[in-house]
DNA sequence: GTCAGTGCAAAGCTTTTGCAGCGCG
DNA sequence: CGCGCTGCAAAAGCTTTGCACTGAC
């Protein structure tokens, strides 16, 4: 399982951040010392990261970022489609948005708690062909399975 | 659409009241005016209620329940498989878990903030062979999908 | 120079916890 | 008649907003 996340995670990665960079420019928006820092440490870890370890990860790091703009940031990049906001359970996590379209979606373990990403061509599959039935345009949705991860399965 | 939901909706809805009377009792719970008003509020209307409705429906019944109580039996009831959360976005919302293991979907409509409710055999499907092919137990899963519903596609 | 971007602090909301008293069994 | 259930109030998160100031363009 962890192979099919690095693949997810890693793919696109690079190209990301000068997509988002270029994005918000295209917007008209400001480059500033917070925004940067926030986008760096989406791309850096780029699978479902809270408000909070993005701030942790900043503050670790010695940048003197407040959280209001950490939440700002996302906020911003969430309305220019360039993050996708995922309610795994307590608190939201935040994820690059890949160009491309392609996507991937959540396992949580409810033993160890752990979060691991999946994709599934014949899920999407599903989930168009229903949108279709339902009359539903379809932009966005999440699936977030819940269960018990192969480790915590053996124990 | 309406008519799928009323379906999923309506179909054992008055055995799930009984049901959790008593599975509560069964669990060597007592059985206090709280507990059963909110029992009956989400028999009443058996698809995504929010504690804060829970509570408001209450009140305006007339019902002197405290807000910290509802969120006590939710929990409760939560634990027991008696209820599922659903994360739809702000906040979490409640609904009876049918006996029979028998679930539905959400679908959100981003311009207008309907949630309406699916089943689709051909998902569930598709979760369940993920399932087996990523050696996961799934138990609980919830899938969220937002767009335009029919009403605002036409607007 | 202007005004978007920013940090800090305070406020808003949802959810949880503490506590004294009531009432189910 | 004990202890579980309850309401109220306070506390504890997560997220948003207000405000003065800084820095990008």
């Amino acid at each position: 399982l962890s192979g099919i996340i690095r693949r997810v995670a890693r793919s696109k990665q690079s190209r990301w951040l000068e997509h988002a960079r270029g994005e918000l420019e295209h917007a008209g928006h400001r480059s500033g010392g917070a925004r940067s820092a926030v986008l760096e440490a989406l791309d850096r870890e780029p699978c479902c990261l809270t408000a909070q370890e993005i701030f942790d990860n900043l503050r670790t790091d010695g940048r003197a970022v407040g959280i209001a703009s950490v939440y700002r940031t996302l906020e911003l990049l969430w309305n220019l489609n360039l993050v996708r906001r995922v309610d795994i359970g307590a608190s939201a996590c935040y994820e690059p948005e890949q160009p491309g379209g392609e996507h991937h979606h959540h396992l949580v373990c409810e033993r160890c708690g752990k979060v691991s990403a999946f994709e599934d061509a014949r899920l999407e599959d599903a989930i168009q062909r229903l949108g279709r039935r339902l009359e539903y345009k379809v932009g966005e949705h999440e699936v977030v399975l819940r269960g018990a991860c192969p480790d915590c399965r053996a124990a």
